[in-house]
DNA sequence: TCTTGACTATGACGTTACGTCATGGCATAA
DNA sequence: TTATGCCATGACGTAACGTCATAGTCAAGA
């Protein structure tokens, strides 16, 4: 059974011309021709399509799915883990370019709207204060001596309002997102991730945080009531959570 | 004073073809020209340079830039806000893709060592428990607000234990079938006719499934973990060939 | 003054993965 | 036979330049 290019399209929820290109760049040739010139596709040239799209969906360029379906040797583990990778790299630049969006907005409104900006946090003085108190805390009881402490107080005195606001909302925004994961495993991929949202949250915003502070972290949040309460505030359980999530995160970074 | 091109260059931290670029699109226009055709570039260019530089690292298309900065009425703020907009929407893009990468990695690693620790839960109640909750699941994933969910609901709430294990025997059954058929080519009769099978187990037991669902569910089959490790510890490699064939006799359907 | 090397100009092609015409041949049912 | 629809190839456009290729310009040293 063969099929011509227009049924393939509509089978495949692709355009005619998709499948134009993909000939023109013998990505997919079809298996068979009519005497008029028609392209015919076989089934195989459908489970190839399969395939190929497949890997398209996972966004990787034309040029690599080639030699992946086309080289059946290809080491497609390698080339998945290469292409989680990139996106890592893609996923910084574009947090990057949030942070620095973000920043600007900020700074316009300052520059626009700094008088009835008094008006705010009245309450939220109190929570911003308690927050900055207990980063440095944090700091300084395990590194109170460390160049890290120095860092983060270097870097943090020169903090605004706005700043340990912006600070306190991702925090914010970490945190809760870890909290609807528990019910995911800690090993879990998307659990991961968060937890390398926060490492760099850290590093950003505090001080260069190797993975081993890290790990000395999580465990004082366990081990230390006032963290502890902290976490578990949010969603009981979660400082507990964090700190596994955390260990297996440091575990996976050491193997590199 | 007035600096050449390579100056401009030297200074701003870019090509001299991004200069030439930036002319030819109208976007910086030098203010001097030399009697030669040099181009000169004043104090008042570098500084738009400069807001031009500013915005694309933002992330800004250059098209977009020009409106920025050569209409003084545009309102940046709300540029601002709806370029912060796309970034959360590619960052949601790039995370999903992470996601499935790591699930198909996962799936792999679990293709490759799932083989050796099949032969467990038989029938017991533990097993079958999970199965049930497992199908809810499923239709809620997906359909939680459809009416295929609350069908779902209102069929299997009246099933029997052994309702639940005669249903899952015919599952296991079709899916042994499928395991069976695996050397076989996707498109082939025989294997189709599984597949035919298994969507009308799904009609009978659990809620009129459309082919687009049928095609929805096999790709969270190898989308999802759990889903796919529940297939592939039948036969490792099941979820990927399960989901391949439902995609070709949903393509066929579709002609229909 | 002549040459040399650094700098400049324009033009054109390549990149990614197709979309979108434009023009014209082929197929099939009425 | 014709109307209608599907098919083919070719060409241009996309974003933001990089990379030649070819050729004119400028300042300095011999």
């Amino acid at each position: 059974m063969t099929y011509t290019i227009g049924k393939v399209a509509d089978m495949a929820h692709v355009s005619v011309r998709t499948l134009h290109y993909y000939d023109a760049i013998d990505l997919l040739n079809p298996s068979y021709e009519t005497a008029s010139g028609y392209r015919l596709y076989a089934d195989s040239d459908l489970e190839l399509l399969q395939q190929i799209l497949f890997f398209r969906s996972l966004g990787f360029p034309l040029a690599q799915i080639k030699t992946i379906v086309q080289d059946p040797a290809f080491d497609r583990r390698k080339a998945l883990e290469a292409h989680r990778t990139a996106l890592l790299e893609r996923r910084k630049v574009v947090e990057a370019l949030l942070v620095a969006v973000d920043h600007t907005i900020e700074a316009m409104d300052k520059g626009e709207t700094m008088d009835k900006k008094d008006m705010f946090d009245a309450f939220d003085e109190r929570a911003l204060e308690e927050h900055r108190t207990k980063y440095a805390d944090e700091a300084k009881q395990r590194w109170g001596t460390t160049d890290a402490y120095a860092e983060s107080q270097r870097r943090t005195s020169k903090y605004t309002k706005e700043d340990w606001k912006r600070i306190q909302q991702e925090a914010a925004q970490i945190d809760a997102d870890m909290a609807a994961l528990m019910d995911h495993k800690v090993t879990d991929p998307e659990v991961q991730d968060v937890v390398w949202r926060k490492h760099e949250h850290f590093n950003h915003n505090f001080y260069t945080c190797s993975v081993e502070m890290l790990a000395g972290l999580s465990e004082m949040w366990v081990s230390d009531a006032r963290f502890t309460a902290n976490y578990d505030k949010i969603k009981p359980g979660l400082a507990q959570f964090w700190h596994d999530a955390v260990q297996v995160y440091c575990m996976k970074s050491d193997r590199k």
